[in-house]
DNA sequence: AGTATATTATTCATTTCTGAATTATCAATG
DNA sequence: CATTGATAATTCAGAAATGAATAATATACT
């Protein structure tokens, strides 16, 4: 499943054909689509148990991180890379659940608090263990400095994205 | 849009409450979670003139790349990284549009051939441009040392993964 | 104040994807 | 050659995600 040299020899034949098409750029294009599809799966795949998927989840856990673990419907989409409109939905599901709760903001009435419950605190200490395990797993291959050198190209990348 | 910071704060915040969350590990699947997301929806935006979205950019890619402009389901499935269940609708669809053929194949009775069609060897060249200057975009703030570096780390972690 | 512009969140129809069967063929073994 | 177990592709129902439109509120400007 990661065997990537069927990978290249695709590119070969493909800049054989149109010597234009930049080897190295699409490699990494595609290399981060193979590991971001993996992610996705096996995030999927542990938090199955838990009654989530990975989108799920990761909602939770930006609500974990914030200040008060509250954010608003649109920070979170910033911060867990999903569409408003998919984040509406994610939220009314997990309230539903009774891990979020929605409140009215009082300083903008536009905005929407979405909260962390005490269930919702406790369905994350419940799950994390076996994330920290899979995140492990995940990066065995890359020493620590590898790690730390991976972080600093891919924030290059990154970096004005959307210009 | 490509404003990282917040994303290491709230790492903080977890890593306060839960000490054993590993720091890097996360940032790095929070970066390619990030860095996916934009590529498939540049991609989408790039190719929707062309009638396509990014999946269907995919499967015809990886057709092109391939001997003789042919793959089975499955190849096409680990190729492109998508379920064989998505494979065979993606392809029916682009089989109706023209773009490409399905074939039974000679040797095994249970493979299915499916080759790009002189159309869909039009739509390829006449959508590249649109896709090059696409992934120069994307890796414009990388140096060609860097994407090589980036190269290497991205194909050591992704090393094993499915094991 | 009144009007135009922007932001926030949601809704809705449609498209896309997934996981779990199902069908068909092949390969190996007794 | 009959049976068992793998592999290939598809089907199908349900889940998830998207883009475009809408409603509500806020901000800036004249």
């Amino acid at each position: 499943m990661s065997d990537f040299a069927p990978t290249e020899a695709r590119l070969d034949v493909t800049r054989r054909k149109y010597p234009a098409f930049p080897r190295a750029p699409a490699v990494l294009v595609r290399l981060i689509k193979h590991i971001y599809k993996e992610i996705h799966d096996q995030a999927n795949a542990v938090m199955r148990p838990h009654g989530l998927n990975h989108a799920e989840y990761n909602i939770l856990m930006m609500l974990y991180g914030a200040p008060d673990n509250t954010l608003t419907p649109s920070e979170l989409a910033g911060a867990a890379g999903e569409k408003s409109a998919n984040v509406t939905r994610l939220t009314t599901e997990l309230c539903e659940m009774g891990y979020i709760a929605r409140a009215g903001s009082e300083g903008d009435r536009r905005k929407v608090a979405l909260s962390l419950t005490p269930e919702g605190l406790e369905l994350i200490d419940h799950f994390l263990p076996d994330i920290v395990t899979l995140l492990h797993r995940q990066t065995r291959h890359l020493s620590a400095a590898e790690q730390a050198q991976l972080e600093t190209l891919l924030k290059k990348m990154l970096t004005g994205f959307g210009e």
